[in-house]
DNA sequence: TTGATATATTCCCCATAAGGAATATAGTTT
DNA sequence: AAACTATATTCCTTATGGGGAATATATCAA
């Protein structure tokens, strides 16, 4: 029951709010604590728990640490996050963090990796 | 976020278990308890848990209460129970619960209502 | 080296929930 | 009525996790 661990991931409304970011690309932490409007520590930890649990990965790119969904996904976890994006799509809160994270993107500050324009070391993997 | 709450339910290998055996259809506790093989203790109390976040419905026929999902269901439930059949199809504990529910209902006693031969009282709506 | 930035970790408190044993309730049968 | 069946509820203990404040770590910049 592998499955289980993927539901006690998204049962919480801070880590599935930080999945559905994710669901839209490689995000670094401060990106996600802008989109989310919570404070770092509450991020972090839910982003220490879903590492704990397989649900993401993280890279360091110098200062910041990158995370992102998992390479590879078991059926379970694709079928979930399929749910999820469908699921989100309709949703206020969802479509809010992601507004707000697409506004970050288009004027941030050039000393946020995602926001500046990408070098050879902010530059993303998909 | 009521898409919280269907998670929150999904999140425990016992509610799991319950909900995907009724996803076949209502069935009263006694059956649950065979299908799982857990405490009636257990099972009772995961059932009101989810009677209480409106996932199950529930129905008194004589001395048996039935549960059953919701009639209505909003699209973030729909589209998750799609999801949890979808993956518990592959799952072998899943399979197991299904199979050993079948053969009850196959063999039962007859003073279980969904083995007994089907009457006006124990008759189920779908 | 010093200072700043980005993130993680620790400590503490609190709420929720899981599990079991024992007991209560409601309906059925005799 | 009494006995039995199916299910729920209460009481208790324990584990997990969430949240915040403060602190630690690591990397970068000057």
């Amino acid at each position: 029951m592998r499955l289980i661990r993927v539901y006690q991931c998204l049962c919480d409304p801070t880590r599935l709010r930080i999945l559905h970011l994710l669901l839209g690309g490689p995000l670094c932490v401060c990106h996600l604590q802008a989109g989310l409007g919570e404070p770092q520590v509450k991020i972090s930890k839910h982003l220490f728990y879903l590492k704990k649990h397989g649900m993401v990965q993280m890279r360091k790119v110098g200062n910041w640490h990158v995370y992102r969904l998992p390479a590879r996904q078991t059926e379970e976890l694709k079928a979930n996050l399929r749910c999820l994006q469908e699921c989100a799509a309709k949703d206020r809160q969802f479509r809010s963090d992601m507004a707000k994270l697409k506004k970050l993107r288009q004027c941030g500050s050039a000393r946020q990796p995602m926001c500046a324009p990408a070098t050879e070391k902010t530059r993303l993997v998909a």
